[in-house]
DNA sequence: TTTGCAATAGTAGTAATACTATTATAAATA
DNA sequence: TATTTATAATAGTATTACTACTATTGCAAA
């Protein structure tokens, strides 16, 4: 038996929902190579619909624009993510171990153990690593918080935070310390490849490194006889 | 007697000077107010044309386009911020005092204490927080590193690094960890204004908490005895 | 089998954006 | 004064981001 997780979308992200249409899955499915191939800025609805042989109108159906697109693929991104952290460490009792595999999780792509989607989830950690941060650095951030959207993300930092604040209760910044966190993951992870005298981090492949540098941080951070 | 302090801008970034015109000074006094106002999506040069009583082309004969623009700003930024710093702390000797000086130029606007600029460097401080992160996530990041567009960035990372190591010279993160402090000094204001639950800055003007968070943090860090 | 009627797909637009090429005008020099 | 040179304004084009409308299909009730 294979168990199939289904990750339930917040409805504003689309018009129709692509997981109940072949054209949906497609426009999925083909975005996202398409996002990662060539960069957010220069996706169009256009090239995607030629991609997968349907219309431009084709895709305005599903996706308000190509904004929501690439917020629906970030959202599931981190929905899936705290699904991740919430299995990986349910059966520890070790606070420190617990973190210690959420940093894991943080620095590699998704894994494909339990259930697989129809898409490309190597292809999905580059768009999350090289575009997510668009998806709140605009101008209806508010708007977009006001109507949910950023749900998974702040649960995703809660529960880390929540690790951290079990781990040292009397450390006070534990949400920061998470948001920080996250971003550094995908930071250290883009520095390496394109702008290496930003980090220490050697190589695009060098996940130990960047592992190491947020251990460290880490638990020097929550440090109960750190000053 | 003012001294004006002068930032040597990299001729790539524009097409003709905008400090050596009326017009290009313009450009950059209402680009920064437009995109502030605006954000950086919204902002198109027609806008801005029509803003300063030009035309679309007067506006293109300065810079390639509004990324370029962009670009101009955040790396004036960089620059002054690493002037500042070297600044500041040339006369001290402690390197613990050296670091939380650097905190504390990180988290707040540009001061206007050594020579004046006319633009509203509040306003551009804003676009910092907002924006400066798109200048590096883009499909170009490489031609443009290549073209020395991002150095300025990255000497302000190197010296604060440097700060670091002479502080505690075994720690082996040090370009990591300034990166890491730089975008979080960033992104922890934004999180307050708009995404408070990712945060433990309680308001947009808490940087008193912003800056205990990356003291502690970094202090934390480099504690030679911690683990 | 036919009619009705949703659901969906496709066509053909528009307004705005991001530029560019060409022409006009003013200033500088021969 | 004639002529080069620099700069500014005009008027475009291609692409993007949509939208409104028309055509087609599937399927149930008459």
């Amino acid at each position: 038996m294979k168990l199939q997780i289904q990750i339930k979308m917040n409805e504003e992200l689309y018009l129709r929902n692509p997981e109940q249409t072949e054209l949906g899955k497609n426009i999925i499915k083909h975005g996202i190579q398409l996002i990662h191939k060539m960069g957010f800025e220069s996706f169009t609805f256009k090239k995607l619909a030629e991609d997968i042989g349907t219309t431009e109108a084709g895709v305005y159906r599903y996706f308000e624009n190509k904004h929501r697109l690439l917020l629906y693929f970030v959202t599931w991104y981190w929905s899936y993510l705290e699904y991740n952290v919430v299995f990986n460490i349910n059966n520890m009792t070790n606070p420190e171990e617990k973190i210690r595999r959420v940093l894991d999780l943080l620095t590699h792509e998704l894994d494909d153990s339990l259930g697989t989607v129809d898409f490309d989830k190597k292809a999905l950690y580059n768009i999350v690593i090289n575009e997510s941060n668009k998806v709140y650095l605009s101008k209806d951030v508010d708007e977009n918080n006001s109507a949910q959207l950023f749900k998974p993300y702040k649960d995703l930092c809660a529960r880390i935070a929540d690790l951290f604040s079990a781990y040292n209760p009397n450390y006070p910044y534990a949400r920061s310390l998470a948001s920080t966190v996250i971003e550094a993951a995908h930071f250290q992870y883009f520095f390496a490849q394109h702008l290496p005298r930003l980090t220490n981090v050697k190589s695009k492949d060098d996940t130990s490194t960047i592992i190491e540098f947020l251990e460290q941080m880490v638990f020097a951070v929550l440090s109960p006889d750190g000053k």
